[in-house]
DNA sequence: CGTACTAGTCTTTTT
DNA sequence: GACTAGTACG
């Protein structure tokens, strides 16, 4: 018996198929994982290919992990010369070595979004840029967008002909990558758009790695951009033994840039390639897959393909709906709780997933109030924390000295009264002469403009310098803390008020250990490639499967785990499907949203439970939305409660909060709290048990127009921030506003989103503004 | 130059 | 509602 034999007819072909190229169209939970690794074992023991000879890509870090771990199971020796990796940091390693082609240090730095924000801004102000109607971020997006399709600077700007934003955006494209080049950085998107670069203008070094890698796999490959597609093609190019593996049905990155024509066409690249199916799924049970599969049947754009499994029926699918976002909390908690007791699942048995971040808060809440142990994947990146980012700064300036960001990031930090003013004198003459930014530090005491300033910079510039020579024999770990030493960093935090100071110090404390660590697992460590590792980190990366916890965390991060019972809350049309993609004009971004509802579906092992509130605080706002549309389109038969779907206003009425809901909510069988939470847990109410707020100064119920429709209760709300059905003022009307008192009401215009009122204030003069925000009130 | 307050913006999703 | 950038003031 083989360690084949294992595996299923089809897996197994997937397996033996050696040469050529092949795509493995694999559904969720069908064991792709499992046929990567069996694929390389059978590759290096069968076909006596040369380990070194195998490139695995995955998305990543995390999933490279796994893979890396299962690869050495099942390989045993030789298989650390496999090199598995990420898409990033196999183009940092490729780059590290020969980016110099380019033009660029080999001990380039890598920017994140943050920095990459910074230099945009710089730039506009400096291309005097209306950053009013061309947003930073829109511009960044707009690079990256062009980044990830592999359009140069030049192309965009032949392409932006003609159009005037265009030409600004191509602008600040050129002008925006000259400033990563002056500073020897580069971003996210780089690593990959430079890669290509390279293998493009560098016949002999292509060779040499279509010759190291003869062999490649790609996994989650419907997640691939057009530069990475083009990458993994160029490398394949010689020996065309590529093989991937991905589901279109799990193609939820879109907005960076996936391509899912990269996995639709793939035949259409390689005419020779074998289409290979996995449909038998080892996951979950046959009533969450007859879910899934009816979910994504509503999707147009796909390969057609079911799952099915030899698992039973099992239970049915649990929905539940509640009034407030606070009571499906309580639920999800309760039942956690429940189950923990009654020995029916432990804690890291369970996740809840959700469509946004900001989700997470309501649920964290209630999970401390139940004494319910977990984990939140994402939110705020450890390291995008300001101390954080102050301490590795600190570390790139002293690894690599061009790069600006870092010194100017780190200059008056702690204060040394060093100001805005100084640090511009200091670039005027740095850009005058060429030199970078830290460089100019140097030579402080020769700019005559900043005149006695220069005396602070010296103890700053001497600083870094004794940090560089004492890197010679310093461990990491001594340069680390000889930085908060020395900067006193630590200690005016411990002087200060500020009431996440606590806070602050633990995560340096926490960033010293994984120095520690990555020293530790490292032969040859070294400043650089720490700081490249810690660049390259996803949420995902940190968790542990270790800690008995619920994980908490959006769907995206879900993709790719599993867990025996999912909780999918917040599933209402407006959040889940989000608003944004159900008032697109494009219909692709709901199948986008569809699948994403797959890949939460099809994260259920056993117990899948479905939640949604009817009204809910979003954005600071209170709103009111139906039943998600995914949920409808789960057959009835499947789920345990059957929607309601509110069409009539006095449906809608009773979203509204009333004693007896509070009270039948109170009662109800599930609300209860799980033993050996705090006592306090049964008193336990957020901060605001929602009392719609009403524009109305007469108290009297709005008046709902139009409702008949679900997308017309969709767009309906009580509060400010969504279009209200109609105003109760109209042009003519004498209007109070909060801040620029009395004014008339000169005109109305109904748009997509809210109402544009413009009113002539008596003493503000005329403004134009949206009512869901103005809160006028008719006087 | 540094602090404190205010006004505006924002919410999808992330390597 | 939360965070951030910008501004006015000491």
């Amino acid at each position: 018996m083989s360690i084949y034999d294992t595996l299923n007819e089809r897996q197994q072909e997937a397996v033996y198929h050696m040469d050529g190229p092949v795509l493995i169209l694999a559904g969720a939970g069908s064991g792709k994982t499992r046929v990567l690794t069996h694929r390389i074992a059978y590759l290096i023991e069968q076909k006596r290919v040369n380990p070194w000879n195998i490139l695995a890509i995955t998305f990543t870090n995390k999933a490279a992990g796994e893979m890396r771990d299962r690869v050495d199971d099942i390989v045993g020796f030789g298989s650390e010369s496999i090199w598995v990796s990420t898409f990033h940091s196999t183009c940092v390693r490729i780059l590290r070595r020969y980016i110099e082609r380019l033009g660029y240090g080999n001990n380039f730095t890598i920017y994140d979004t943050d920095d990459t924000k910074n230099i945009m801004k710089d730039i506009c102000k400096r291309l005097q840029i209306d950053t009013k109607t061309l947003k930073e971020r829109t511009l960044l997006s707009v690079i990256s967008s062009a980044k990830d399709s592999l359009i140069s600077p030049v192309e965009y700007e032949l392409k932006a002909m003609g159009d005037y934003t265009k030409q600004r955006a191509a602008q600040v494209y050129k002008e925006y990558q000259e400033v990563l080049h002056k500073n020897n950085a580069l971003d996210f998107d780089d690593l990959i758009v430079k890669t290509v670069e390279l293998f493009k203008t560098c016949p002999d070094v292509l060779d040499y790695y279509q010759e190291r890698f003869r062999y490649i796999m790609v996994d989650e490959y419907q997640d691939t951009n057009t530069a990475q597609f083009e990458l993994i093609h160029l490398l394949a190019g010689k020996y065309r033994n590529l093989c991937v593996v991905g589901d279109d049905d799990q193609s939820i990155y879109k907005f960076r840039g996936a391509n899912i024509s990269n996995i639709l066409d793939f035949e259409k690249v390689f005419p020779e390639a074998e289409v290979i199916k996995l449909e038998q799924n080892y996951r979950s049970t046959q009533t969450i897959l007859d879910a899934a599969n009816a979910v994504i049947r509503n999707n147009v754009e796909r390969k057609e393909k079911a799952l099915w499994t030899e698992k039973g029926e099992g239970d049915q699918i649990h929905f539940r709906q509640f009034d407030t976002a606070y009571e499906e909390a309580e639920f999800i908690a309760g039942e956690i709780g429940k189950k923990k007791k009654y020995g029916k699942a432990e804690f890291r048995d369970c996740a809840v997933l959700y469509r946004t971040n900001a989700q997470s808060r309501i649920l964290e809440e209630r999970f401390i109030m139940e004494g319910i142990p977990y984990d939140v994947v994402g939110g705020v990146n450890f390291y995008s924390r300001r101390e954080i980012k102050d301490m590795l700064a600190y570390l790139k300036t002293i690894d690599n000295g061009r790069d600006d960001l870092a010194v100017k990031r780190i200059i008056n930090v702690p204060r040394r009264g060093i100001g805005a003013t100084t640090i511009l004198r200091v670039q005027e003459y740095a850009d005058a002469r060429g030199l970078s930014f830290y460089d100019a530090l140097r030579e402080a005491d020769q700019i005559l403009s900043i005149g006695k300033s220069a005396a602070k910079l010296k103890p700053f510039v001497m600083m870094i310098q004794s940090f560089r020579s004492k890197l010679e024999y310093y461990s990491l770990q001594e340069l680390m803390n000889d930085i908060i030493e020395t900067t006193g960093y630590v200690k005016e935090l411990q002087e200060s008020d500020e009431e996440d100071a606590e806070d602050r110090i633990q995560n340096i404390d926490e960033l010293v250990s994984k120095v520690v660590a990555y020293e530790d697992s490292h032969d040859d460590p070294s400043l650089s490639e720490f700081l490249e590792e810690v660049a390259l980190v996803a949420d995902i990366d940190g968790v542990d499967a270790e800690d008995n916890r619920v994980l908490l965390m959006t769907l995206h991060s879900a993709k790719g785990l599993e867990f025996p019972h999912v909780y999918l809350a917040g599933l209402e049309d407006g959040v889940f499907p989000s608003y944004m993609t159900i008032t697109s004009d494009d219909p692709s971004a709901v199948e986008e949203e569809r699948r994403l509802a797959y890949v939460g579906i099809t994260r259920a092992k056993e117990d899948l439970t479905i939640t949604c509130a009817k009204q809910r605080m979003l954005r600071g706002e209170t709103q009111y939305n139906p039943v998600s549309r995914f949920v409808r389109e789960v057959p009835g038969e499947l789920l345990d409660n059957k929607p309601q779907i509110f069409k009539k206003k006095t449906d809608f009425e009773e979203y509204r909060e009333t004693p007896e809901s509070r009270a039948r909510f109170q009662t109800a069988p599930y609300g209860g709290n799980y033993a050996g939470a705090p006592s306090q847990a049964a008193d336990w109410r957020p901060k605001a048990v929602v009392k719609p707020k009403r524009t109305d100064p007469e108290n009297k119920p709005f008046i709902a127009q139009g409702i008949g429709s679900l997308a017309g209760v969709a767009g309906l709300s009580k509060g400010a921030g969504t279009k209200q059905a109609s105003l109760e003022y109209g042009i003519g009307d004498r209007v109070r506003h909060i801040k620029y008192g009395e004014g008339t009401v000169l005109n109305i215009v109904d748009g997509p989103r809210d109402y544009q009122v413009t009113v002539l204030f008596d003493k503000a003069g005329q403004k134009i503004m949206y009512a869901a925000f103005a809160k006028l009130k008719k006087i």
